[in-house]
DNA sequence: ACTTAACTGCAAATAACTTGCATTTAAATA
DNA sequence: TATTTAAATGCAAGTTATTTGCAGTTAAGT
């Protein structure tokens, strides 16, 4: 499943087809939402990934823009596949004020602003949406 | 001048006006730019106001809604004052991949979302460019 | 002047990430 | 298939922004 498209991935990218690194995006192509360093060392099953290994696989996997990174207000991380395969981010975010779980709003699109004058160069956008999530917002 | 302007404000949000409070704020007021703790330790004037009381000052800004506190992706907070005195953000915010600085958009409004549909509550939004400074675009 | 809760400083603790370096290994090449 | 090599890994140690505990100080209300 999972597992040939992550080797492929990995393939187009020009990376080595390690188990650790298969199994880390196989991790993060199923899941649904972004995932802290933390989060992935508890979740990987079946193989062994030191937590350093982990930070520099999902910084090159940033690097190759197949994954983005967020930040959700807590100082950490987390990461998520990318479709769009750029450096920014292709979907605004939604973080959650309560539980801290982060979601990809991967129907939407970051609304444009209406151009930043002068001089600057815009290379990427982020949007995060800051709230009580669904579960949160109902166990009130 | 700001000086007055910071007293009052700290009186209205029934704050002890302390020479450390009021040198801290009026330093907020008078920056156009968000502000990180070492930076404010740096420029604040006539004043010793230890980083740890900085900290917790400016997290009772946040709290009372004076200011609002941006990440930039180097994991560092910066603060700015906040005319909204909401608790997000009141406009976009510019930051430089090549420098690090930071820039509040004052002019702009963060652009609305089509409604995020189901059970969420959406308390607050920010919206950050990230890309090349005026100064930074220019030096290449 | 007195009282008190807010504010402050110092030292120490957290915690997420980064770096250096020696070892292993996938995969290109002969 | 054997050889080579750059990429990937693990471990230990380092970095650094921010937090916490606690005891001492002070603004401001009475």
């Amino acid at each position: 499943m999972g597992e040939n498209n992550a080797a492929e991935i990995l393939r187009k990218a020009g990376m080595k087809k390690t188990a650790g690194r298969v199994a880390l995006l196989k991790l993060l192509l199923e899941s649904e939402k972004p995932l802290s360093q933390q989060e992935i060392s508890r979740m990987l099953k079946g193989v062994e990934l030191n937590y350093v290994s982990i930070y520099r696989s999902l910084e090159a996997f940033c690097r190759a823009g197949i994954t983005h990174r967020i930040e959700t207000g807590d100082r950490t991380w987390r990461f998520a596949v990318c479709s769009c395969g750029g450096r920014g981010h292709c979907h605004p975010h939604f973080i959650c004020n309560s539980c801290g779980a982060a979601e990809c709003l991967r129907g939407m699109e970051i609304p444009e602003l209406p151009a930043v004058n002068r001089e600057y160069v815009v290379e990427a956008t982020e949007f995060y949406l800051k709230g009580l999530c669904a579960r949160c917002s109902s166990e009130v």
